[in-house]
DNA sequence: TGGCTGAGTCTGTCAAACAGACGTAGGCTG
DNA sequence: CAGCCTACGTCTGTTTGACAGACTCAGCCA
């Protein structure tokens, strides 16, 4: 075979394997979708995202397990000390994921009118979504002129 | 409330909801991943993802029924007719999701040797990972520039 | 004829999701 | 100070889904 592809390789530490074993819980991204929309507070999330209170529980102590958000301990004056949860900087690196979700939902998935949400550029306020760099700065506008390869870590697929 | 943000918005039909109706089974991603990688026939895909039988019958046919992936006949010499899967365009679309995913996977949840595999401009040969860009050409490189707003297709939120 | 392969389907067990009730801590109201 | 309200969970019983592994079936091959 020519073409070395991602095929021969185990697929153990796979990083969207790896990436998937958080997010692939059901429910995970859509608590992730609240926060990012601002949301940070159990009881309000959970009406917002419709989730069963377990299942939020749940998701909220997986991810501050992993340290993509974090439980942050605030007082609102004459009220008892509460919770509320926020990202870490590598809860916001998800950032590009979400986006991409949101882009993809946006263009397949929406009805006639159009999406029930969009992503702007704060300041210029034209629609963003996701691209495709290369780390030589090239812009990638054909995505077919992108291909996985094995990485540092990789092992061979028997 | 001076600023106004997805909170208030219904989140019934909602891109990222929506997306994840799909995406969101267990075993979806990995499925696709396999696909994008060029694995396309059923067996192959099972022992190399690991997925049961079961399973990736059923979230191959859900990919089908949402126009992701097809099914495609075909005949090799001396052999039986067979199928084999492929991503249409509109599971092409998704690369941005798949890219995002390796890349932040790749970054957070590698381990000390790093991660297992990597995106590539092909001819290039550089790592290639995603950014947001806006429609006016901006490349944006302060994440926290972006924000949802409710788009044209929102709901308010009871 | 009987075996092998690719591509599923079936079965029985076990984990997880759901709706909805319950618990609890602390402030507030009468 | 008795009882209520709110925020934030936990518990329970039912049902759905995942899993391993056996079974099926079609067609080529020896």
């Amino acid at each position: 075979m020519s073409m070395p592809t991602a095929l021969d390789w185990s697929v153990a530490n796979c990083p969207i394997g790896r990436a998937m074993d958080i997010l692939g819980e059901s429910g995970t991204v859509i608590v992730l979708r609240e926060i990012f929309n601002g949301v940070r507070r159990f009881d309000l999330m959970q009406r917002h995202s419709g989730l069963s209170r377990a299942v939020l529980s749940n998701r909220l102590a997986l991810l501050v397990e992993h340290g993509i958000v974090q439980r942050v301990a605030y007082r609102e004056p004459g009220d008892r000390e509460r919770h509320e949860y926020r990202l870490t900087a590598k809860g916001f690196d998800l950032q590009p994921v979400m986006v991409a979700l949101a882009d993809w939902g946006g263009t397949h998935l929406s009805g006639p009118d159009g999406p029930a949400v969009e992503v702007e550029h704060r300041g210029c306020g034209a629609r963003a979504h996701v691209a495709l760099v290369c780390e030589d700065g090239h812009e990638i506008d054909r995505l077919r002129d992108v291909r996985t390869r094995p990485g540092p870590a990789a092992v061979p697929f028997t």
